[in-house]
DNA sequence: CTGAAAGCGCTAACAG
DNA sequence: CTGTTAGCGCTTTCAG
């Protein structure tokens, strides 16, 4: 269908090797190559890649595997796709659903597909289908969340240290009875962000209501089952930290829902910040990842990687997230002392 | 490095062509089979579809050009590349960035990968470069906005009635000095929104004040800066219509930095529901593009064509959008005629 | 049912 | 500077 070397080097009265070299731009006699140039222009002929990548088995491409296409790993996507780009690469991207055979199987696709290194987000602690691909010599390197027994290159965000900010803050607001949405505890995110939960705690010499920690699984219907789950109970936490944006924005649903008013009734703190929490209602206070500069170093490392530069490995960059205080997580002075003990749905609708 | 099918071939005693044929299911004899399998098993082996690709013309992927990576490509993207999976095939994604030469560019690039097919959204009413690609033989089919002057498959949204849904509700609720904040003039959807938004004043027999009808490029920006060009205006809208979720988001943006209230001081009907509208302060009125159903029908249709199936072509596919109606575009009765003329401003702060 | 052999479009020695 | 040639790993006739 399409022309190929062979028909332009006919056309042009040339060799096919002289086409090619004129194609990337070796050394070649300038008449010859205006020949060939005007020739192929004529002709239509583009490159066909997959025959190039079968004979310098370089794909120049990227796999990207996330575990779903929302808005925050899009965000990262996004500037992964830029920055990667830039480098002549491009993106195939896949979602494994959290799911650890969907995972697998993605991954075994993408090395089929023979991508020349894949970014990663895991979505449990299994290992093994990783440490297979890079024994066969694929790059790949994990983002947002770690995996224990995997050695390799990392890119992740200082989570014990976002969540413990976040629940510091509400302390020092003086709520005392903080409550927890915690998401998947199969993989480091949620794992880090309870351990810096906890950690307050004991910093602070306080003890954290095990009832008031709740696990999800990062997404918006959890995050709206577990926030409806503290609003009904009998004693409800004066302030709930939300470790992940899905479930910020689910949370979000069901205190609107039930009409509480934060932060009267209810202090909140969430997890990441894009437009949603700026706009939500009261503007939330919320622990905000370096979404930019992680979509930058991953693309960057994995780029290295994937050009034989090994140094460092395997390396492993922890981000700083930044707690962005807002009107949500407003201790309203007083508050707790004014009323006996009551639940937030009193305090809400209540005299 | 990884091995071939030779490599099988050779440990498992038999040719390439066998294994070749179990790989793909093809008739063999169970116990050379079993023999195959199990070196391949031993092996580790995996097919490599760079060379199948190579040998085959097929890629078993799709291209998928949007405009930007935001939360309402994406998740159509999301939906798409769930269907297409299903079908066997994965997805390169690549970001125009609303751009003309960028988009022809990606679209050569998609080309060169061989992709067996691209979804494809304009933006720009610019078409040799489809009709070209189209004409190689790669289907195209476009997505959410339209190209005149081109011939070929299409899936989108009526948006023309979408906006007069939109601004007959607001005409509907008492509203009269209505503004419209609009997309990119240079796209279908930009031109039929701005289509809708005229021809209800038509039908209603009223004049459109054409001082409230601002242009936009569909971005969070500039729906910020020209909500605040309404608001800070001498004699601003009532109520203003914003066609697009982009722009949705600047405007609420502007709005709450201003400290307006809505839909007290200002109705607000806004384009495209997610999570943001349902939380926003208050509860968007919105139009609401079938997302789901969208990228369904688009990948559905890709594959048919790339699958030989030319059946209806050029097939148009419109789908229709829904009025979804919150608190946004309440008309506090009586308002308009409680005080005399004066800008949303006053009647935000004012006594 | 299985093997031998051709060739997809391209790059990269190697000769000239 | 240019042409010839040998594959990259796979599928697919065509024989056997």
């Amino acid at each position: 269908m399409s022309p190929t070397i062979k028909d332009v080097a006919q056309v042009a009265g040339v060799s096919i090797a002289t086409v090619s070299r004129v194609v990337n731009g070796r050394g070649v006699k300038p008449e010859t190559e205006r020949v060939v140039l005007d020739t192929i222009e004529k002709l239509g002929y583009h490159v066909n890649l997959v025959a190039r990548s079968l004979k310098t088995s370089k794909t120049q491409t990227i796999g990207l595997l996330v575990p779903d296409f929302g808005p925050f790993f899009m965000e990262i996507a996004k500037v992964i796709e830029e920055v990667l780009n830039g480098f002549g690469y491009s993106l195939i991207v896949c979602s494994s659903d959290e799911n650890v055979e969907r995972e697998q199987q993605r991954v075994i696709m993408l090395k089929e597909k023979q991508v020349d290194g894949m970014i990663l987000v895991p979505s449990s602690e299994q290992a093994n289908h990783l440490a297979e691909i890079q024994a066969e010599g694929v790059p790949v390197v994990l983002l947002d969340r770690m995996v224990s027994d995997f050695r390799g290159d990392c890119v992740l965000v200082d989570n014990v240290n976002g969540s413990y900010l976040a629940v510091e803050h509400l302390i020092n607001q003086g709520y005392e009875r903080i409550g927890l949405i915690n998401g998947r505890q199969e993989v480091t995110t949620g794992q880090e962000r309870y351990r810096g939960f906890r950690r307050v705690f004991e910093d602070y010499n306080m003890a954290v209501s095990e009832d008031l920690i709740l696990n999800g699984n990062f997404t918006t219907e959890s995050g709206y089952a577990l926030m409806r789950q503290f609003l009904e109970s009998p004693n409800p936490p004066e302030a709930v930290f939300v470790a992940n944006y899905y479930m910020t924005i689910g949370a979000l649903l069901a205190i609107n829902e039930l009409g509480i008013k934060v932060p009267e009734s209810l202090g909140l703190v969430g997890f990441d910040s894009m437009d949603l929490t700026r706009l939500a209602n009261p503007p939330l206070t919320a622990v905000v990842q370096p979404m930019r500069e992680l979509g930058e170093e991953v693309a960057r490392l994995i780029y290295e990687r994937v050009n034989g530069d090994d140094s460092g490995f395997p390396r492993l960059l922890r981000l700083k997230p930044e707690l962005v205080v807002r009107e949500s997580s407003k201790m309203v002075r007083g508050l707790r002392t004014q009323e006996g003990p009551g639940s937030v749905l009193k305090r809400a609708h209540g005299a």
